[in-house]
DNA sequence: ACATGGGTGTTACTTTATAACACTCCGCCG
DNA sequence: CGGCGGAGTGTTATAAAGTAACACCCATGT
């Protein structure tokens, strides 16, 4: 997210995750799917499925239905290619597919970013916790919202 | 929440405790945010705020607007009598006002409980890997999906 | 060719949440 | 006392987010 960041390679990237993933997963990437996982990608920031579905219908020229990004959204998410905020209701791509995913963020309240962070502790914590109540956890969210450094640092 | 829980007596409970801590801050827990409160708690699970809009039309006859219980709602988390559950757009009423409150849960998908913990482990672990990143925590969130001990043991 | 099933399109609708503005009630100050 | 101001509430309308039901298309395998 820096100005430096080259973030034309990083959609191509991710893009290219995407498509050697599924392939080996026999899941179907279709070229609408990709295209949604590119508009996800096309900020770094968490985008809603009303934003990306505008950007479907105004780039692509065609009205498209919310139920098509739903749907796309749906597949990636389920394929872990891209993350749900649900404080947000916004979907983000997801940093490293294919790894385990456990879906933890950091997301500023200043800039609207939201970090994807995999800190082995937080995970291990709630696994902790989870097993001292008998919990069986399936799909563990963490969803932290406070000030990102850079937002720390110049604040306005 | 086992069946010999004594539900009525913890809504009183979480009524009495509400009005001495809104005393105590000079808040003002007024009829309509008391009543509010109490349909939170009606049940011990995550509600709807159109369940409690229902609710306020169909018990106390008059037919209420969405906002008049958003608002009420917005005070109640505001002073942490009531918890929002960003997964399940719902809300609960919080086990301990008043502590420190981190929000977390553990949300069983079978029977929809949300059981509320507080683990300084996980709490820890989220500061932790908070700090190593430069970002300042305001407000975490912990949401847990899985299965709750009493539905792994009764299955259906 | 034909059946099958996954993916997509289309229309309508539900659920969740907010905006804008008026009114009321109550304490406070002059 | 009288009016001012601010918090709380009421009312109407609207936005944002998500889903249901059903039809069609097209690749694939037999």
């Amino acid at each position: 997210m820096s100005a430096l960041h080259d973030h034309t390679h990083c959609i191509a990237d991710a893009l290219t995750r995407a498509d050697a993933l599924c392939a080996e997963r026999g899941a179907r990437l279709t070229a609408l799917r990709r295209r949604v996982l590119e508009l996800v990608w096309s900020s770094h920031r968490p985008r809603g499925a009303y934003a990306i579905l505008e950007d479907l219908s105004q780039q692509d020229g065609k009205a498209a239905a919310p139920l098509t990004v739903y749907r796309a959204l749906e597949f990636l998410v389920e394929q872990g290619l891209v993350h749900r905020i649900e404080s947000l209701n916004a979907y983000v791509g997801c940093a490293a597919p294919g790894d385990v995913h456990s879906g933890q963020f950091l997301v500023c309240e200043a800039c609207g970013d939201a970090a994807e962070i995999d800190d082995p502790g937080v995970g291990a914590a709630i696994d902790a916790a989870a097993a001292e109540r008998g919990f069986r956890v399936q799909r563990p969210t963490v969803e932290v919202r406070g000030l990102c450094k850079s937002c720390q640092e110049n604040p306005r």
